[in-house]
DNA sequence: TCATTTACATACACTTCGTATGTGAAAAAT
DNA sequence: ATTTTTCACATACGAAGTGTATGTAAATGA
């Protein structure tokens, strides 16, 4: 019951992300209150500009809960894959896979970018490049793929895969969607690979 | 002097759409002023409103407009490739040297979809993804490339185009970067092609 | 024990947006 | 030709929302 203050302030700046997550999720970092978003939290205003200097401030911490999520849940992944490509392969498709998620959409690829600018600067840097980018890097000096730029190709790639989620989420049929959007990045980076196999994962 | 009423309405629009483009552009569609916007353009809100029916509307117009100048300006450069490949490789590149500029970065790639959701279901139809589709369609057709889903790779290619420009455009060289990024692009689009020639453009 | 900092809440001024309404000129109808 | 209607905008008003400045009680440190 006697919470140390370090644990109730910590639970503060965790109901003030957990409620700003809901609303962004759902209606959108523009069309969310910062007076109805406190409130449901319990709090006001005044703890959201105390502890996060403002909307933005918030919509950064938000955004670095989630990245630390998909990145946690994307190591996962990687660990159990057989091979350097294999797992790079596999954590392209289980990016996608998460990107998909309208939290996720709403939040980081969208409202993100817009209201933040470009995530490269970003503390919490866009998972999805900085992962891409260490495997590139490792895969080159495997000598399993040409030398390319580690990062130009990580940005495109991880592009790539951002296009592929916003048009599968919009699909009339996401699964199938999803089904034609990886076959088609297998495609696109088969092109990376020294050898000529089609690179099924 | 005396101008056809039809004529003066038009310009009403297109001085509204000027302004806003500026605006726009410079400090970002959420901290653009309605009323500053429209006194700009020596009118007011009532003038948007009754042509636009609202901010939103307004942006969509500027990026109609924007999307349509890209187009034209992509349109030269394909008619004037030697191949189907040729021009596809080159209409990408070209994407992306205009993707890299403020305007269209800030307007289009940034506050578009986050405004207005992902660019699939535009009038305008995001123009980089329609004309993609359809040479890629093209390349399929002349078995220069395998046979993909020719909208799903359109969207990943376009992911990748605009993951660049946006690295491109917050990058400390961006010059070099521009390099780097559309050598990585062709190695990842030459893994379209049946053959295996590393294809340079 | 007293001063200071911390973690919030409250109050206020300012901007901005949407709508409702007004108005003069052109177009259409009679 | 006159009346009526429609159109292209301007004006006015109300409702939010945001940032800042200030207040306050508890916790910390000397």
């Amino acid at each position: 019951m006697a919470q140390k203050r370090a644990e109730m302030i910590e639970e503060t700046r965790a109901k003030l992300i957990s409620a700003a997550r809901a609303a962004f999720a759902t209606v959108g970092y523009a069309d969310s209150s910062m007076d109805e978003l406190t409130a449901q939290a319990g709090l006001t205003r005044g703890a959201l500009y105390h502890h996060f200097g403002g909307k933005k401030g918030l919509l950064e911490a938000v955004i670095a809960q989630i990245d630390a999520e998909i990145s946690g849940r994307l190591a996962v992944i990687v660990e159990e894959a057989e091979s350097t490509w294999d797992g790079f392969v596999q954590e392209c498709i289980g990016y996608i896979k998460m990107a998909v998620e309208p939290e996720v959409q709403r939040i980081v690829l969208l409202d993100g970018p817009a209201v933040l600018g470009d995530p490269s600067p970003w503390p919490s840097q866009n998972v999805c490049i900085v992962n891409t980018r260490r495997s590139l890097q490792k895969l080159i000096e495997e000598a399993v793929i040409r030398p390319v730029d580690p990062l130009a190709t990580a940005r495109l790639i991880s592009g790539a895969l951002l296009g592929a989620s916003l048009w599968i989420a919009s699909a009339d049929d996401p699964r199938a969607a999803s089904e034609k959007a990886v076959q088609g990045f297998l495609v696109l980076v088969a092109g990376l690979r020294r050898d000529t196999s089609p690179a099924q994962s």
